[in-house]
RNA sequence: GCCGCGUUCGUCUAGGGGUUUAGGACGCCGCCCUUUCACGGCGGUAACACGGGUUCAAAUCCCGUACGCGGUACCA
């Protein structure tokens, strides 16, 4: 199994998910993971986008058993370190008469593609071939004196004009190619650099790659595939093609699309985002292949065992970031404290807050249930610092002209207690109720508002608890003084 | 245009001739729990693209149409 990406940007969603099919499947089957880097188009080569590959590969947990870091038997696996190899081969093939050179302009290929009366409606193929300037039509002396001269060219397949090319695929059984539809693929270009298509053959019979997973946007290509693998008398890998994952609203998951539904597009944007990888890669899991059974959460290795590429649909499938969003707030929900806490805590840093650790372990708990992102810890600021302002609509509803009065009276109580804990708290909280004969719904709200700013929040004696004798006097004293006996209809 | 793939609740999907009043999950709505907001529990909303055929029987098989997606590069 391998995963070949190629370096000419960053990972995306899409290609974590072809790498993480890969890996389930090498996993099962005891083989390798081999990672492979499809460098051959040196106009678009991005040389940060190989790093980004394999930190985000980390990041998830999936790491390949070869690559170029960990090379194996089957190195190198840069493929613009191959090139001997696929010369060796493009040569096989033209002097078995399944390839040949070619040597048309950019301005002859952009003419022919123009004579038809609707455009792609004319092809490099086995129709037009003869038309154009290369080993096929052109006498052999013409053919040795352009070699000789240095003259740019490109080496193309010869494709058969008279048979179907039937490609047998996991997900989507038998699909045939009337060959005559197909065009004379370039698998060399001028430059010397073999094109996807060459390499990628050549790559997989030598790494003996025993099942191609890759995006179904490979499926018109794959008859050519065949072929080379027929020509060259190889064994053809098994074939998988997985279907497309679309925006929300059906197109394809462009940067611009993603941004727009507020999709995150490239692996490391989710780790930056909050997402933990497990949720990550268990909504991947699920997008376009389902169980033999309506269970939903996995881990990886359980997913390794329950992983059957004949059960990945064949439809494109729209990301919908809110149930990978509840896939997040599952993982969150299982994690120990301390596992949760160091989940947490670089987003806390980030804010530009601090915490020592017995608080943190109070306050994961407080918080499991209500974040959905580990950054979400950043909206309860309340642990953290004193409230900035106070939220109006709270104010006006709930902060009467007694409430201030009622705070300090509380406060005192509170603080006359000789242990400062959630129990106590609560327990010094009733009698008081008692004592002064209101309800809890008269009094909790305004101790929120000056403990947070907020009319809603986590349980407040635990708050109180982690918080503090010292920062819960501050706070209740200075909500008593800024909002003080502030008219609710003023 | 041509080639290929696809089409079950808004979304991910189960089901592949009778087991189906079409099941699960996310979302949404309601109720319960509750000091709030969440969590949780319970319940509800909502789908076989359309038209022909085959068959005693079709979401399921076949054909066509529509629509969507991909490909049609010296990109991968």
């Amino acid at each position: 199994m391998r995963f070949a990406p190629s370096p000419t940007g960053l990972l995306h969603i899409g290609g974590l998910r072809t790498a993480l099919y890969n890996y389930l499947v090498a996993r099962q089957s005891g083989g390798a993971f081999v990672l492979r880097i499809e460098d051959t188009d040196r106009s678009r080569f991005v040389p940060e986008a190989e790093a980004y590959i394999r930190e985000s590969l980390q990041w998830v947990g999936i790491e390949p058993d070869e690559s170029p870091e960990d090379p194996a038997e089957h190195g190198p696996y840069r493929q613009s370190e191959r090139s001997a190899r696929y010369s060796e081969i493009a040569s096989r093939l033209v002097s078995a008469g399944h390839a040949y050179l070619a040597f048309d302009t950019a301005d002859e290929i952009a003419a022919l593609r123009e004579s038809g009366d609707t455009p792609g409606s004319v092809r490099y193929d086995s129709s037009t071939r003869m038309r154009m300037r290369n080993s096929l039509s052109l006498p052999p002396e013409e053919v040795q004196r352009l070699v000789a001269a240095d003259s740019p060219h490109v080496v193309r397949l010869k494709v058969p004009d008279d048979r179907e090319v039937v490609v047998d695929d996991i997900v989507r059984g038998q699909i045939s190619f009337a060959a005559d539809q197909l065009d004379d693929q370039i698998l060399v270009k001028s430059d010397g650099y073999p094109t996807y298509h060459l390499a990628n053959v050549v790559d997989d019979h030598d790494m003996q790659i025993s099942h191609v997973i890759r995006g179904e946007e490979w499926l018109p290509s794959t008859p050519k595939h065949v072929l080379l693998y027929e020509m060259l008398d190889w064994s053809v890998p098994a074939m998988a093609h997985l279907p497309l994952i679309l925006s929300p609203t059906g197109g394809k998951l462009s940067k611009r699309s993603a941004d727009k539904h507020g999709i995150p597009v490239f692996v490391l944007d989710y780790r930056d985002s909050g997402f933990e990888p497990e949720a990550v890669l268990n909504y991947l899991a699920l997008l376009g292949w389902h169980p033999d059974s309506d269970r939903e959460r996995f881990s990886l290795d359980e997913l390794v065992r329950a992983f059957s590429l004949r059960r990945v649909g064949s439809a494109g499938v729209q990301f919908d970031i809110e149930k990978l969003t509840w896939f997040n707030e599952q993982v969150l929900r299982e994690l120990s404290s301390q596992r949760l806490a160091e989940k947490l805590a670089p987003h806390i840093e980030a804010a530009g807050w601090t915490c020592d650790r017995d608080e943190m372990e109070t306050i994961v708990e407080l918080l499991r249930d209500r974040i959905s992102l580990a950054r979400d810890v950043t909206s309860y600021p309340e642990f953290f610092r004193d409230p900035e302002d106070y939220d109006e609509k709270a104010v006006r509803k709930r902060w009467k002209d007694d409430s201030g009065d009622l705070l300090l009276n509380l406060l005192e109580r509170l603080v006359a207690g000789e242990s400062w804990d959630a129990p106590q708290l609560e327990s010094a909280f009733e009698s008081f109720l008692a004592e002064n004969d209101i309800g809890k719904g008269r009094i909790m709200p305004v101790m929120r508002i000056a403990l947070s700013g907020r009319a809603s929040g986590p349980d407040l004696f635990p708050t109180l608890a982690v918080l503090g004798r010292e920062t819960t006097a501050r706070r209740f004293r200075s909500a008593a003084d800024q909002l003080g006996a502030e008219d609710a209809s003023s």
